[in-house]
RNA sequence: GUGGGCGUAGCUCAGUUGGUUAGAGCGUCGGGUUGUGGCCCCGGAGGCCGAGGGUUCAAGUCCCUCCGCUCACCCCA
């Protein structure tokens, strides 16, 4: 029996991983040129943080967290999210103190033990963003331009749906849950067993199921939209605006709620065709009261994520072929010695240079060059080294020149570089 | 936790009504004369046919159990 990764825990091979870096790295620059920075949290944190922080009656604390003891009794959790993982450490280091407005992302990996699927797995990635410290309904708007702007760049455009709503605020949103339980009540007799259930849980979750028939009784449920408060729509109008200014394309969802229960006022989830069941690819929220559940100053905040493992699934692009801008074969160990001198230099001077480890035949250290994607070839063997001539060959062209050994690195750093820029 | 689908080389898959040494393409390595890559040609390596039982003279093929993967429910990024 071979050893295997864990069930819902994925390796991610050079290939995958090249593709996340680019992720990434699209990703650090959209944030870097919207003035946010990079926070990094731990892995680990205390129950309590995503207890108090999440609800305690969501599915996620209630049955997918990981969660254990350590050698000294502590309950720990790995995070399932990073929203509760970064508010509790803006709190403890008094961050809000520095500025009035923090603006953080953060990216990596979340657990949750769920059963794995499609663009679904149990050790997952994300791109986070929180601004803290904000009631303005623009930092809502900075927040879905954000995740827009990623997703954007890698999926088609018309595969992408944005919806909005409001969630309502702790003094509109009770009597809406007030009538809506009311309704479910009323009606149990025409809901499916999920819903039933969830009624009593967490009767927003009702509007999610996917059973006709509770779709077709829910056309008459009492809909957030009309118990919103008047600060509350206007909160959201402005937001919408701010998008439209924005130039981001949205619906609004007046069924669309959320699984955790800090979330108030601006929801949004942007949804995307061709990920399966799993359709969202990011989502986010304003979650106003969650720092002092925390224990924390009352400080405003909503944010965002971006889940990597479904945005890889919509990135269809290529990656281009690595290539090296040098391959050296050489021939024999005077040759061979010389090279791992000009080997040294090169790489110093940032130039991708790549050789063979293993003494083979020149046609085998061509062919690797070629896998390698070399731009040139330098041969050089024990005839050159007589010659005191090295020769290049131009991969491309199959042109071949000789170089003089005696400062044959400086040559080499000038052609190439210069040929870089063109 | 509940369902459906699928497990044969590194990858994608063939494998006839059960019948002898389990195949292909891709990839990988080597060769196609003395020191020159991609294309082409030739060759090599690489499989307890997911595991364990059972039926049979004979099982990759049939039956049972388990395990794994996968999709969906659920939930969510």
């Amino acid at each position: 029996m071979t050893l295997k990764a864990v069930k819902g825990f994925k390796d991610i091979l050079p290939e995958e991983a090249r593709k996340r870096q680019r992720i990434e790295e699209t990703a650090r620059q959209i944030f870097e040129g919207c003035g946010l920075e990079e926070i990094r949290t731990p892995i680990l944190e205390r129950t309590e943080v995503f207890a108090r922080g999440i609800g305690e009656h969501t599915d996620i604390v209630e049955k997918e967290m990981y969660t254990f003891e350590d050698r000294n009794g502590q309950l720990l959790t790995l995070r399932p999210e990073a929203t509760a993982g970064i508010l509790r450490a803006v709190i403890e280091h008094k961050l809000y103190n520095k500025s009035p407005l923090l603006k953080l992302y953060t990216v990596g990996p979340m657990f949750r033990h769920e059963r794995p699927q499609k663009g679904r797995l149990r050790q997952f990635h994300q791109l986070n963003v929180e601004y803290i410290g904000s009631s303005s309904p623009l930092a809502d708007a900075e927040v879905v331009f954000l995740a827009y702007e990623i997703v954007s760049k890698f999926a088609d455009q018309d595969d992408l749906i944005l919806e909005m709503n409001s969630l309502g605020c702790p003094k509109c949103r009770p009597l809406h849950r007030k009538d809506l339980v009311l309704f479910l009540k009323n009606n149990v007799e025409d809901f499916c067993e999920d819903c039933q259930r969830r009624a009593g849980l967490n009767p927003l979750r009702v509007f999610d199921c996917k059973n006709e028939e509770c779709q077709a009784v829910l056309k008459f449920a009492p809909v957030i939209k009309h118990y919103i408060c008047p600060e509350c729509a206007i909160h959201m109008g402005k937001v919408l605006d701010a998008l439209e200014a924005f130039e981001i394309p949205f619906v609004q969802n007046a069924y669309l709620v959320r699984g955790l229960d800090y979330y108030k006022r601006t929801t949004f989830e942007l949804k995307a065709r061709g990920l399966g069941a799993q359709s969202t690819v990011a989502a986010g929220g304003r979650y106003d009261g969650l720092s002092s559940l925390l224990g924390g100053p009352d400080l405003p905040g909503v944010g965002m994520a971006v889940g990597v493992e479904r945005l890889l699934l919509l990135m269809k692009e290529e990656l281009a072929p690595r290539r090296a801008d040098l391959f050296i074969a050489a021939l024999g160990d005077e040759a061979r010695t010389e090279a791992l001198y000009w080997i040294g230099y090169l790489r110093r001077q940032g130039l991708k240079v790549e050789y063979s480890l293993e003494d083979k035949s020149l046609k085998a250290q061509m062919k690797q060059a070629d896998k390698a994607g070399a731009r040139y070839c330098l041969i050089v063997g024990e005839r050159e080294m007589d010659e005191e001539e090295a020769i290049l060959r131009d991969m491309k062209t199959k042109e071949q020149e000789g170089i003089d050994l005696d400062d044959l690195p400086e040559i080499l750093v000038e052609k190439i570089k210069s040929q870089g820029d063109e």
